[in-house]
DNA sequence: TAAGATGAATGACGAAAGTCATTTCTTAGA
DNA sequence: TCTAAGAAATGACTTTCGTCATTCATCTTA
């Protein structure tokens, strides 16, 4: 039983260089091309897929709305983005949306097929770049430097506090300060963030310190 | 040039059949064996090691703070998280703190053997089981149905507000209702929510309905 | 049509939250 | 030792929040 795979990207010379490369491979079958997502959604209504290596940037339907719609009808294909170098956004929106696999469109062909049969087994799979993106993304997501808005160590503290959803008093508790204190810290740190209320900061805080 | 390996696991059993394994691959070599995170630190000092095997449930320290501590000291290091069914929270924190692959403890061994490779080439890689809760989890992130807790729409609405930041007043004109009338909503769904106040119903909204 | 449910509004109230000027306490440094 | 700077505390005050009982209007359905 060959994998059977589908190729999705309006640009023809890479369907066709991804195909001429994924012959070369004995276990793998290329089994149509589509050159946008809406396509590929109707070819795959004749087809049993396996797995589709499908561009992200497409006309009348990219590879992301193309994905979340493939999954929802068709949950057991594996779906694989290609990507460049600056979609970045896309990659975590693709991933939700339940792509198994992310690579670079320049990798290298032994490559391309042992990803192609990573994810065929149920791995989800992140080609080097693009996983340095996501980390790095997912690390920003983690620990925003709060230095760069001034706020002091004991400001940051009072500010994650408030993140849990404590009261001034329960705040003041924690950080031994009396109440009076913890509201002129907040002030202060209300002053400097450019917010209006406690609640503006804590969702200041969760976004990870972005309004 | 090895692949160097060091494997971290507090019961015996495991890291001597791993590195039973892993002995059958010429590419690999396994240079030292820790029963925690504490000594896998302190080992490391002293080796230079490509790629880590790691549990996530040990005595002393566990793999996701052992990964932590690793990542943030030696950025190039690759961890392979090995777990067990029952262990999902972990695998979203270790992700997040840089682990780069994630595995099954039954895995068979082309498959460990693969994924070292492919996690030491800079790739992320996820098996297949773990994946599959991984993917849950994210989509349940993704779009939380507030209706089991009981909330109609204008309900979710005002609490979309306020996670933006709103007023009272601001959301009694982006509502249509009086200032009033959403006070009286609020209450309703921090009640319903079993919540306090507005910044915990924020919190609340924005981690995706979850305390 | 009457009874009952539902949604919106009101006003009154207490409790937090946030602001600000001022005072007290600490501590590093002349 | 004295003092100037900074952190913490205080008190007084305004505003906003959240709660609750009650009213009003509308709509359903027995």
């Amino acid at each position: 039983m060959k994998i059977r795979v589908m190729l999705v990207d309006d640009d023809q010379m890479i369907t066709s260089s991804l195909s001429y490369i994924l012959a070369t491979d004995s276990s793998i079958e290329v089994v149509t091309s589509c050159s946008n997502g809406r396509e590929a959604i109707d070819a795959i209504k004749n087809n049993p897929i396996d797995v589709i290596l499908m561009d992200i940037r497409m006309p009348i339907c990219d590879g992301v709305s193309a994905t979340k719609k493939i999954m929802s009808l068709y949950p057991k294909v594996k779906i694989i983005i290609l990507t460049t170098f600056d979609e970045d956004e896309y990659v975590y929106e693709a991933l939700k949306n339940g792509a198994k696999g992310f690579l670079l469109k320049n990798v290298s062909p032994d490559k391309l097929i042992d990803a192609i049969k990573a994810v065929y087994n149920g791995n989800i799979l992140i080609h080097q770049d693009v996983a340095l993106k996501l980390t790095s993304m997912l690390q920003i997501k983690k620990e925003t430097s709060w230095d760069i808005y001034g706020l002091n160590d004991t400001e940051i503290n009072i500010m994650e506090l408030i993140a849990e959803g404590l009261s001034n008093k329960e705040i003041a508790d924690r950080v031994y300060l009396s109440e009076g204190t913890v509201k002129n810290k907040i002030s202060e740190i209300l002053h400097k963030l450019d917010l209006r209320d406690r609640t503006q900061m804590a969702i200041f805080y969760l976004k990870g310190g972005s309004k």
